[in-house]
RNA sequence: GCUGUGGUGGUGUAGGGGUUAGCACGGCAGAUUGUGGUUCUGCCAGCCCGAGUUCAAUUCUCGGCCACGGCCCCA
């Protein structure tokens, strides 16, 4: 048999309707922050993503040609396309521009828990306005979205790439690629300072000209845990080093702030001056939320503030900020906690409050019941009418188990005095009513 | 990129070099042509693919494919 190709997923009723509920629900929370939703293609011209991400993606993208041998490929992120379809078609639009986005993206890698070859993506990105109250607006919407949906025990890591970058560059370290290498100088040092390597940042020091003994305060920087009270010890550190700017820090300051008046507390909020994101056109404010019980690909969130917008010609656009939620792991966190604490919705508010009406014709022509089923779908109600022409002992069985809350059986007696019966599957009652929606209407409120 | 485990009806499983390949759930039908969720009966439906070893392979060996994990990476 045909199976899917791998890395794919198919999403069935059940599965959807939690899925949709948390579409939804995040759809909902961004447009109370003035989010708007976009959608651009599917596939893309492969230069809009090796502009952004350099020649390296390409191994990792489901790239092709079409007929006409122009270079295109699916989609691995959309963070760029939203970018080019602003530069493409929202120039005039009066800025800041608040977009919202959700879809497919697609990534040639081994795929696992967490982790598929086809994933969805939800995210935002606010355009045209920068600074720490913009990154706030973007971390608090990131906060209520994870807060409502009612996910718990996850942690956010907020830090800013300036305060290290500029420590660094205040120290002569330089922030641009030198011949031969394939990173800054500066960017190195963010990486050994990440994963805790001494003798590597201490190596790059000696061989920049710098004394090594400055990697012991910026280490220090690095181990700093805690929330905003930590920037206290931060600016000791910094202020204690010469021609290091505090700016960063300050800037920081003011975001965290803001984020505890915009939102509610997160479980976990830890300031994390490495949180480097591994990318170099971050320029500000980064965050990140992981989730425990995910494991290895417990990363459900990311975002902060980019410079982009240049490779559009725009550069007065930047810095822009947003966020990628991963919206596949936060289902799979989302169901992992409904499993464990026996709740029955995934997503809150997933349940449908109006009963599933099982119309059931009984050794009659289906047609005569055909206008009530109009009736009550136009009414706003969910109905679904036996085809199978079943008896009426597996009618109800059937009614059962679609989930229906309501059986209206018309057989030849009620026809004849324009009746049937409607009963309620969860308590038994059951009582004969008019073939009308209004009648029927009548007995479900 | 490295690596571990596993693949038997739609689902979950038992078994095992020669078997009518067992069980449960499920789907359909009947017992029960105007009231279901219990019960009983019948039916439907399976050894991932290829090569090798063998008189004989679903079972053993190898390869592939697929699935589930752990590292690396992750725009």
């Amino acid at each position: 048999m045909v199976q899917k190709p791998r890395g794919t997923r198919d999403f069935t009723p059940a599965v959807m309707k939690s899925r949709m509920a948390l579409e939804q629900l995040l759809e909902e929370r961004a447009r109370r922050h003035g989010f708007n939703r976009v959608q651009t293609p599917i596939f893309e011209s492969l230069e809009l993503f090796t502009a952004k991400s350099g020649e390296g993606v390409i191994s990792q993208l489901y790239a092709f040609e079409d007929k006409g041998g122009r270079p295109l490929t699916l989609r691995p992120e959309l963070t760029a396309p939203v970018m080019r379809m602003v530069a493409e078609e929202m120039r005039m639009d009066t800025k800041p521009l608040r977009l919202s986005y959700f879809g497919q993206c697609y990534r040639y890698e081994e795929f696992k828990k967490g982790r598929y070859r086809e994933f969805f993506q939800y995210g935002v990105e606010l355009v045209g306005a920068s600074g720490p109250l913009a990154e706030a607006e973007v971390i608090a919407l990131a906060i209520d979205m994870l807060d409502s949906c009612g996910l718990k025990n996850w942690q956010i890591r907020i830090g800013h790439v300036g305060i290290l970058k500029d420590a660094l560059t205040g120290l002569g370290l330089s922030d641009q690629i030198e011949q031969g290498a394939n990173e800054a100088a500066v960017a190195s040092a963010m990486r050994f300072l990440d994963k805790g390597d001494d003798d590597g940042l201490a190596k790059l020091f000696s061989s920049n000209g710098i004394d090594p003994s400055f990697s012991e305060p910026l280490r220090q920087l690095s181990q700093l845990q805690g929330g905003a009270e930590t920037l206290e010890p931060a600016r000791e550190i910094l202020s204690a080093l010469d021609g290091v700017s505090l700016e960063s820090l300050d800037e920081l300051k003011i975001t965290l702030d803001a984020v505890s008046s915009l939102a509610a507390t997160p479980p976990s909020l830890a300031v994390d001056l490495t949180v480097a994101r591994g990318l170099d056109y971050y320029t500000g404010m980064v965050f990140e939320v992981q989730v425990e019980e995910l494991g290895g690909e417990g990363q459900v969130l990311g975002g902060g503030s980019y410079n982009l917008m240049h490779l559009f010609g725009l550069a007065d656009l930047d810095p822009c900020c947003g966020f990628g939620l991963g919206f596949d792991r936060v289902m799979l966190a989302l169901e992992a906690q409904a499993e464990a604490e026996g709740r029955e919705e995934v997503v809150p508010g997933q349940q449908d409050g109006r009963g599933l009406i099982a119309v059931i014709p009984f050794n009659i022509d289906t047609q005569a019941v055909l206008q009530v089923v109009r009736q009550l779908r136009d009414a706003g109600q969910l109905v679904e009418l036996e085809l199978r022409g079943r008896k009426i002992g597996k009618a109800f069985t059937w009614a059962d188990k679609i989930g229906a809350t309501y059986t209206l059986i018309v057989g030849p007696r009620d026809l004849e005095s324009g009746t049937g019966m409607l009963k309620n599957l969860k308590t038994g009652i059951e009582q004969a009513v008019e073939l009308d929606a209004s009648s029927i209407l009548n007995i479900l409120n």
